[in-house]
DNA sequence: GGCGGCCTCATACGCAAGTATGAACTTTCC
DNA sequence: GGAAAGTTCATACTTGCGTATGAGGCCGCC
């Protein structure tokens, strides 16, 4: 079963590079071409692909705001959308990502990458171009890297310390608990000795930090 | 120039796979396998390979542990690691990540990203397969989807939600800011309004999960 | 110029939270 | 079987927080 792809792009060139490296491949076939974010739109409507590559920088209406279109349209099947553009600037990125893309490619990938993102988007996951990858690692790094090892909390200290850090009061804590007051008091006392803070707000921040919640 | 690699896996005939695939690549050499983790330890300080392409299933020393002790080791030039496995458990990725690898691929990537990887590698950049990339993807979008618009709060509103979110006391906000401590309430019951909660705790829950601080 | 929004402050009440101390019961483990 | 740790609760006091109300000054905009 070959995959269908449609490619946009303002640039006549672009789209004939695209169309040569894809219609190469077996089982990956270009079904229509397209010059503008409107005009993917539309296209894609009339030929469902399974697979658009998007440029970003287009007359009309630009790629992040078709991907969105086509991301939140009333297909039954919504074409899976490759973001390309040659500049990996970050934001476009999380917008992208953040506006339903299923990847993100720079243009100076080489053909190889550019077949296994299209690939991959037919298969309904995700391929990111290695040097974009490096920035977004970064980015993972800072909320997963070696975490400062929790002080280890009991079961129900664990417990009054989630409820603290999703925002309930020890009232409601001992009602969810189904405990005491002076017992969720207690709990919290020695989860705030523990951690080494000075009050119940601290106690949810470090939870967020740690990942005790999210 | 062309790239050392070292491939590290416990069966040989998963080795023998590799070093057939990349060897048939120009600008990419196997100069180096080891069954270990130790093994991979020993030779990339004996060969220093440009790149590292580590299973994580491996006796003696496993395959996380070899990639940290590469990572944090006292070479001028650590290699790059590319983690290989063929379970794509979530904890195993991020272990990876966090241990220090540039990469992640499932064995049934196919030798084309395989390569890409390696090359990617070299770069200095990171390559990831997509079937996890997806899911990298997923809770990326929990922190960057759509953000719930934040309402509008004017700047000391900010200044004082952003001062709670860090723990500090009413009275301390009162001292940082250089205000006196009613007004510091009144601040906060504005921003608290105009957020629909009820205490200072889920302004830091808030304030938390939409970025206004990190 | 006047209207509205923002920043500032005061006073004051009720209640939640933080702190201290003590004590009984259960489970776990040596 | 006894020590240690965890869970539970009570009492009581202090502090900080949440809430209300009112009010004066500053700035931008119609």
């Amino acid at each position: 079963m070959t995959t269908t792809v449609l490619v946009a792009d303002d640039q006549a060139m672009v789209r004939r590079g695209f169309r040569l490296i894809l219609d190469a491949e077996p089982g990956l076939r270009v079904v229509a071409e397209a010059a503008d974010g409107a005009e993917a739109v539309r296209l894609a409507r009339e030929h469902r692909p399974d697979v658009v590559l998007m440029d970003i920088r287009m007359p009309v209406v630009d790629g992040l705001r078709a991907t969105r279109l086509l991301a939140g349209s009333d297909l039954p099947e919504p074409p899976r959308v490759v973001v390309v553009t040659s500049y990996d600037m970050d934001e476009n990125v999380h917008a992208a990502l953040r506006a339903g893309a299923c990847g993100f490619l720079l243009k100076d990938a080489g053909p190889a990458l550019l077949v296994e993102a299209v690939r991959a988007a037919a298969l309904g996951d995700a391929l990111i171009s290695p040097s974009v990858t490096t920035r977004l690692l970064a980015r993972f790094a800072d909320r997963g890297e070696d975490r400062e090892p929790r002080p280890p909390l009991t079961r129900r200290e664990s417990e009054v310390a989630r409820a603290v850090a999703r925002g309930r009061t020890n009232a409601e804590i001992a009602g969810d608990l189904v405990i005491s007051l002076p017992t969720v008091k207690s709990h919290l006392m020695a989860v705030q000795r523990k951690l080494g803070v000075r009050n119940r707000t601290e106690v949810a921040i470090w939870a967020w930090r740690t990942g005790l919640v999210r």
